[in-house]
DNA sequence: AACCTCCATTGAACCGTTTCAATCATGATT
DNA sequence: AATCATGATTGAAACGGTTCAATGGAGGTT
């Protein structure tokens, strides 16, 4: 027995293959009579329009793909979640791919997703110091629909959604002094990357406004931007730098931070305020809740979605860096 | 400017468009000489072939879906990311879908997924007491690839791949009595599903074979098995019920009653051991890190995406549940 | 020189939709 | 009764690959 196409339920309804295709696709021109008839048929004989065939007459997959670092950093996966959401809303489909934070690795996804025909793509970028980014720079100059989102390439800030970091950064920093806290730090990655030098920038313009000196030695360049990377921070730089309050560059750093703080029998908040970013939903329940600064992941979601649709229909967007309000939220990890 | 396709290849070569197709596909039957010439003019027009009309002429995507409860356990994020290492290799892609421990939307992915022609499917089931498996039971009897993994409904013991639960939840259980626990207890879900009635198996069976009496009421059924699950499970309770010792069915639950216990006073392990399943990454780095039952992720998602492959290529997989063996994780959170 | 083999290449059928200009049917208008 | 307008339906082209039976050509054998 061969596949069913159209041509069967055609035959079988007496009536034209455009008929039938225009009674899928639920066209206006067609009576509501033959509808009925062409829908009867179709239920009967249990067609189901072949996915390849439709792809190829229009010219859509209707799928975007998705590139994330990876899944360790949970923020991701609460990304990927609410993107999934918003997507298939659209009745659209979201393959996904990691990079692990490798440039090359993500031109290679993209390669691979351009070779299924995704209709366009979210990236999340890699922090990589050093990226290759001329196979972007192309799919940028044919206009290819892409959004970049959380953060994007420092030479090309083009149609990105992000959380606006920077005054996150500032308004946290701003709370830190007004606590009290006199030798206040910040661990972050590479100021090469737009993800730490958001926040590094904030953090620095709440100082200049209160009026203190800035001194570069409150930036802790560290790598390994995990649960482990705040740990060995910690490690190397606390004896010598006795901070009071500490700034991480994300939730999983804070809550490496705040294990070694711990286990060095620190006190936190009372000793050592400390804060990171993203709000992951586990940051609320450590054991001493964390004080972050919340990213709006669902709104961040929903306009790159919006945005990438807009391209992938031709619509003119301009590309622009596009920064949603974050919410900071105070917890037990740190002093009022 | 149109598409470049490959008539314009063909024609630019000054030879078929079979040749190209053939050059494309690295067939034997085409001389080197005539690849090499072919794929110069490919390099020089910068051609792809249309992902769209291959599929149509494949009937094949080289595409797979899969369908996660959601990643707010992480645990599922590290299967996905996995899973998307797995299938990359194999050079196909992954779609993902979220169901939400709900059989319904489960469905309606499943139905999106066909819709978009994925090659086959995996699924982590939806723990959801009264499934609605009409669909899945269709698909299975059309023997469309479809693989379950790390659990299976308990009505469909098919191509399912997950961890061997049940001789981790008796090994842990027996090494919590060797440790001279006596009011042990496990915090499940409802035990109609698969993932809870295993590990319920094993725990009861290690009372068993140590001799020792088991009382019903050392099962606790809860629901939410979560962080905030594993808290509300402990106020409900632990007072009355003064356990020493409990497993919890997930790591993250398992961390809730830790929390709980903390807040309460209680000092673990020195009064209450307590474990839990999965051995997800930050289980290792908590404050107290966990005891837990590791599954063997890798292995599962390389066997799984095998079967899958398998299914998809036509070959007689026969419909069988595989368990991979786990190991358990001794760690501060129990006494040993 | 005629015949045979073997390998490389060709060319056309095929896949299952969508789309739209052309046709047909119906009822209204003169 | 002839003409027109409107709306429903048809039929065939188009999409861009893959595949394979048929063809062609070069080299070897008699």
């Amino acid at each position: 027995m061969g596949k069913i196409t159209i041509k069967d339920v055609a035959a079988m309804a007496g009536v034209s293959v455009g008929t039938v295709s225009m009674t899928l696709n639920n066209s206006p021109k067609i009576s509501e009579a033959t509808k009925k008839n062409v829908m009867e048929i179709v239920e009967k004989l249990g067609y189901r329009r072949d996915p390849y065939a439709r792809s190829f007459s229009l010219s859509s997959s209707r799928s975007i793909g998705f590139i994330a670092p990876g899944f360790v950093n949970p923020f991701f996966g609460e990304v990927a979640e609410a993107l999934q959401a918003t997507v298939e809303e659209k009745n659209n489909s979201l393959m996904f791919g990691i990079s692990n934070d490798s440039a090359k690795q993500e031109a290679k996804l993209i390669d691979q997703f351009l070779d299924r025909g995704v209709d366009g793509l979210i990236i999340i970028p890699a922090e990589d110091v050093h990226p290759d980014l001329t196979q972007i720079k192309r799919l940028l100059s044919e206009s290819f629909p892409m959004v970049f989102l959380t953060s994007y390439y420092k030479e090309l800030p083009y149609h990105t959604v992000m959380a606006d970091l920077a005054s996150g950064s500032y308004e946290l920093t701003r709370s830190f002094i007004s606590a009290g806290l006199k030798n206040i730090i910040i661990i972050t990655g590479s100021p090469d990357l737009i993800p730490f030098s958001e926040r590094i920038y904030g953090f620095r313009r709440a100082f200049d406004e209160v009026g203190l000196p800035f001194d570069e030695s409150r930036v802790i360049i560290s790598d390994g931007m995990s649960y482990e990377g705040g740990y060995a921070a910690i490690d190397r730089i606390f004896d010598e730098r006795k901070p009071d309050g500490i700034l991480a560059i994300n939730d999983m750093m804070a809550m490496g931070v705040i294990g070694r703080l711990k286990s060095k029998g620190i006190r936190i908040p009372e000793d050592v305020s400390v804060a990171g970013f993203d709000d992951i939903s586990i940051a609320s329940i450590q054991e001493t809740p964390l004080t972050t600064v919340a990213q709006p992941i669902r709104p961040m979601c929903m306009a790159a979605v919006e945005k990438l649709f807009d391209m992938i229909a031709g619509k003119d967007v301009p590309a622009a860096v596009e920064k949603l309000p974050v919410r900071v939220q105070h917890r037990n990890s740190s002093r009022m």
